[in-house]
DNA sequence: AATTGAAGCAACCGCCATCCG
DNA sequence: ACGGATGGCGGTTGCTTCAAT
């Protein structure tokens, strides 16, 4: 899958990443963290731009990622964030946790694009946001202010301070005390529109996630594992996205019919916040790889 | 069985913002 | 205050896979 090696230029490899090459860069950010990026691939022993060690590093090899098909749930935050945001797939991707903003990006182009310009109907569970385009369902005042108040949520999040250590970190949170969409979404108003946000209208995918069950990687179950074998050759077919193969979330919700609780258990790989799962380095990088592969 | 075109997605490119000396 | 270094992001490319013919 992807692009192919296609040149050496200055002794730096391009194109798709081989195993051994995956193996090193996860090994190296196991025990050292990634650090600088520009300096990884000298230290690691990569011939690799250190803006591709990050990129495949965030894109495919961070364990915390979700792979498998997307969920109705998630297709309908996708189109309700970018309704309200825009192309800004990195934020969309920060209220989506497990998911990257290229595959994000990679799933509103080749699928929900596609299908907003039909009138096919989108799976909704859980949201009364109604879709823009949808010429028979305009938007109601309130769906409009409560799409604005996402979106003011979002940027919020987006701002809270991240882990940076020291003095960084204190600029970060100067920041974010002043920050106007934190302000905003702090105030009584923001307040009375989260409540509603609680009581099960427009459901926030934060608090999805809260919600999900975090997993050690050898802790799936193995008959359940047993009973999903599957002929695709992709390496990126978890256990978890055969079982969802089957029933093609994306035209159908017989996703549903699967026991929720179960396939957030497969679908989840441990993570958490920052690099919490570095601290147990049982037989990481194969683990990690048997979960992940078929 | 062979061919062809579409779909899917990993990876690259270039711009912009932020950091740091 | 300035400028180079670095990281992050969004758009695009092109290879692989798969379904249709």
């Amino acid at each position: 899958m992807g692009r192919s090696p296609c040149c050496n230029k200055d002794g730096v490899k391009k194109g798709a990443w081989s195993t051994e090459e995956d193996q090193i860069l996860f090994d190296y950010i196991n025990k050292h963290g990634h650090g600088s990026w520009r300096t990884l691939p000298k230290n690691a022993g990569l011939l690799r731009w250190g803006k591709s060690c990050r990129l495949r590093w965030t894109n495919y090899l961070r364990p915390d990622i979700k792979r498998g098909p997307f969920t109705p749930d998630e297709e309908a935050t996708i189109v309700k964030l970018q309704g309200t945001l825009g192309n800004k797939w990195a934020a969309i991707a920060s209220q989506m946790p497990g998911r990257t903003d290229n595959e994000i990006k990679n799933f509103w182009n080749t699928h929900l694009k596609k299908r907003l310009s039909t009138p096919l109907p989108l799976p909704l569970p859980n949201t009364n946001i109604k879709i823009e385009g949808d010429s028979s369902s305009p938007l109601s005042t309130t769906t409009r202010h409560m799409a604005q108040w996402e979106s003011t949520r979002v940027e919020a999040e987006a701002r809270l301070p991240s882990s940076r250590p020291g003095k960084q970190q204190q600029q970060q949170q100067h920041k974010f005390n002043q920050d106007y969409y934190l302000k905003l979404w702090n105030s009584d108003i923001g307040k009375s529109f989260r409540d509603i946000n609680k009581g099960g209208g427009c459901e926030s995918s934060t608090s999805q996630a809260s919600s999900l069950t975090k997993l050690g990687s050898g802790s799936v179950d193995d008959d359940t594992l047993a009973t999903t074998t599957t002929t695709t050759t992709t390496k990126t077919c978890s256990a978890a996205a055969a079982i969802v193969k089957r029933s093609d979330s994306s035209e159908t919700n017989e996703f549903t019919n699967y026991s929720d609780t179960a396939l957030k258990q497969l679908l989840d790989i441990p993570g958490g916040s920052g690099m919490d799962f570095l601290e147990d380095e049982s037989d990481d990088f194969i683990n990690f790889l048997d979960l992940r592969c078929v």
